[in-house]
DNA sequence: CGTAATATTGACTCACTTCAATCAACGTGG
DNA sequence: CCACGTTGATTGAAGTGAGTCAATATTACG
């Protein structure tokens, strides 16, 4: 159990959704697990996979969701930061519906899909923490659906980096209002279902209006106000509060 | 166990994602439930609600999941059948982020929620086929991000179609190609992320193709094939077999 | 340094929206 | 049984946000 121990980001992940007591922390720092790396734009997973052996997090980087369609166009349709699971659906599905491919290299924790399974169904606390999880999951793909459905290039980037950045605060990652920032314009373009040059001009445009500063590789927030409201912000679909008293 | 028994209906849900034995049946016929009867376009669910004591489920009739930005535009992010849950997400978060809306009348059934967690925590294939469901919808929340995110009008409109039908299928309630088709212009213009306006002129043309016919209140396909193909669409998504073998 | 990604910018195009008018279907009450 | 109102469908004309194409700059990095 000590403070270097892989596994003992799970456990806080988990702590962040349901309260665990000694001996589930026991159960979960004793599943089997392997470490692994990967460098962008390496495939965490494929779509089609049936023969799933594992559920993995990330330990360090980032990663992202994703799917094609025929005519090979690519869309993000999630973000995995450090301590996110990246599979959590293998638990139960056999086949992957999605890809996941790293970002930035990343260090990821596979855990024995079995082993996983078996502790999720007999123990109540980790089960609950682990289902959340996946709920949440859902909640974040239905603001996404809005999120590129029904607002325009400015919303949706300015929505995106609201998430992003509240995400990171969340799992402790982030200092101040500035911050390391991952992605590529292009790659913020198929997440937000937008070509990178018009990404490009929208971020000038957030910039001029002095949203948001923009050096080589990081971004910073100047106005959190301004940028929450543009994008039309409201962090309750993220459920952050989940790990409170029933009813909050 | 009659036939008419209303649980029955739930029993068989959860049998299509994992098989039940007997006393598994047996423990979800004796959830506490009852029935409620909706009018379109009443809410089932209201985001940001808080105070949840039961998940529901549609016995007869259909209802959209969905979300609105500040400036009021709304998105549908799902569409809820007979026979599917409504608001299995309250199993276990306990604020509502999004809004459930029938779309005709409908009945829907609604379980103790306390009841259905102590159940899915304490039976296994129970709470494994509850949390498969929760997974699938997942899922197709990211189709749904795909499509809205890189398809063009007539591409997404086509995918949502076969998307309906199968599902529709997949549930029994479809005989034949044709269908009643319970959205109007404007809802499925919500639901892909277009104006109704757009939609009319895109079915238009679907339907000057020869991939449907369109009469008043009903819709039908008159070229699977040709449908599936401008739709880019591929049923893997909705995990449909899941309820076979592992790692089919 | 050289080379490959990524970012930037301008000019032009187009898929979809907006606005607005008309039409059809349907339930309802007198 | 029919006028009426309401909701949904249809169509045309005009506008626009975002895409496309293409050239150039910047940065990363071996």
């Amino acid at each position: 159990m000590a403070p270097d121990q892989p596994m003992m980001l799970l456990v806080r992940k988990l702590q962040t959704r349901v309260p665990l007591d000694r001996s589930d922390v026991q159960a979960v720092l004793e599943l089997p697990f392997t470490i692994h790396s990967y460098e962008a734009p390496a495939y965490l997973v494929r779509e089609g996979t049936t023969a799933l052996q594992q559920c993995s997090f990330i330990r360090t980087g980032f990663a992202i969701r994703q799917k094609l369609t025929v005519d090979g166009n690519r869309q993000i349709v999630g973000l995995c930061l450090p301590g996110d699971f990246v599979d959590l659906q293998h638990l139960f599905l056999n086949r992957a519906d999605h890809n996941v491919q790293a970002l930035t290299r990343l260090d990821a924790i596979d855990v024995d899909r079995a082993a996983l399974q078996q502790l999720a169904q007999s123990r109540s606390n980790v089960g609950k923490a682990l289902w959340i999880d996946s709920l949440i999951e859902a909640s974040v793909h239905r603001e996404w659906v809005l999120n590129i459905g029904r607002r325009d290039a400015r919303q949706r980037i300015a929505h995106l980096l609201c998430e992003f950045v509240l995400r990171m605060r969340h799992a402790g990652l982030e200092q101040e209002a500035s911050c390391e920032f991952p992605m590529t314009l292009e790659q913020l373009a198929d997440a937000a279902g937008l070509t990178s040059v018009h990404v490009n001009r929208t971020l000038k445009a957030l910039a001029g209006a002095g949203a948001i500063r923009r050096t080589k590789r990081s971004l910073t927030f100047t106005d959190w106000d301004q940028i929450r409201d543009i994008g039309d912000f409201s962090a309750l679909y993220l459920h952050l509060e989940q790990g409170g008293p029933e009813g909050v």
